[in-house]
DNA sequence: GATTTTGCTTGCATTTCGCAAGTGGTCCGG
DNA sequence: CCGGACCACTTGCGAAATGCAAGCAAAATC
C-alpha cells in the first residue's frame, strides 16, 4: 500500500491537492474533534452529533492514517481502545478549521455565539498558538464545546 | 426546487455548517478559480485543468449561487457567456482558500514552488487585503497561475 | 462463564459521480 | 438569412461512494 502509484493527481496545484486529502463531509470534522473537543476514540468520533456511519468513519480514519495525518495508538490501560491523534501534519491543519469556524459563524445560521468566535478570530495567534501547545502537551480537556443546534 | 426545507442539518457547529456547503472536491476549487485565477464563465472553469465533469460543474455552481456564495450576471456584449462572480460571503473564503494552501504546500508535493508560497505566508495579512481589493476593483489579472503537475 | 464494551466489517439499498453524447440558444462570416 | 461554431448546460447510464442495519471478534467487566 506504499509505494502505490495514485489513481490519478488532477493538478498541481496545493489547494487541489490538499482537498484530495480532505475534500469531504467528514475528514476535517473528525480532525476538528481531535483537535478541540479531545476526542480520542472511534466511539467518541460516533457519539459528536454530526451522525457518520461506522463503516465511513472506519474509512475515513484509514484514509487519515495513511495520510500521515492522524496516528492510532492501542490504550495500554485497555486493550480494546484506540487512541487516536494528530499528527504535527494533522494539527497544521488547525488554521484552515479555524478559518472554517469563523466563516461559518459570520455567514451561517450556526449554533455558536457570534461575539464569542469573534473575540477569538481578533485573537488569531494566541489562539492558534494554544492549540497547538495544547497538543504538544497531550491536554485533551475540550478548547470548544460542541455548539448545540439552532436555526432549521 | 427554491423554498425546499434542508434534508437535515447535522449540528449546530460552524465548522459542520461550513463544510455542508463547502465539503466535497470541487466546491472551493471553483472559489479558488473565481478567487485568484480570474476565472469566471463555463468554460474556463471546465478547462482549469481538474478535469470537473460539466454536469457536477453545472449542479455546484447552482448550489454555490443557492448558498449566496457565488452570482450570476450574463454578459452584455455576449450573451452566451455567463459571468460567474464571488459575493462578499464568497470573498470572505480567502483565509480557507489561502490556509488549505499553505498546508498543501507544506505537507504534500505539489507542483508550487515552496519558497512562494511561503514568503506569502509570512504576510498573510498583505496577500488577503490585495486579493480582497481586487475583488472590490472587480480586476480579473490571474494572482496565482495554475501550477503545473509534479511529482508522482 | 456470561454480559458488556469497543472497534470495527458485511450486505444491501440509495445516492452521487464520471463520462459521453446531445440540446438549445447565440454569435459570426458570407 | 443560412450554415457552422460556440457556450452553457442536460440527459442517460454504468460505476463508485454513501448510509443504514446487523453482525462479529477481542478484551474487559461482572
Amino acid at each position: 500500500m506504499r509505494g502505490k502509484l495514485r489513481p490519478k493527481r488532477r493538478s498541481g496545484c496545493p489547494v487541489s491537492i490538499s482537498l484530495e486529502r480532505l475534500g469531504d463531509r467528514w475528514s476535517l470534522l473528525i480532525v476538528r474533534d481531535l483537535m478541540v473537543r479531545g476526542y480520542r476514540t472511534f466511539k467518541e468520533f460516533q457519539e459528536s452529533g454530526e451522525g457518520v456511519a461506522s463503516n465511513i468513519l472506519a474509512d475515513r480514519l484509514r484514509k487519515l492514517e495513511a495520510a500521515g495525518i492522524v496516528e492510532a495508538e492501542v490504550e495500554e490501560s485497555d486493550a480494546r481502545k484506540i487512541n487516536y491523534r494528530l499528527t504535527e501534519k494533522g494539527i497544521d491543519l488547525a488554521p484552515v478549521v479555524f478559518e472554517l469556524l469563523i466563516w461559518g459563524v459570520r455567514h451561517e445560521n450556526t449554533g455558536a455565539p457570534c461575539g464569542m468566535i469573534e473575540e477569538m478570530a481578533n485573537h488569531r495567534e494566541e489562539v492558534l498558538a494554544e492549540v497547538r501547545k495544547r497538543w504538544e502537551a497531550r491536554d485533551t480537556t475540550p478548547f470548544l464545546p460542541p455548539f448545540a443546534k439552532r436555526g432549521r
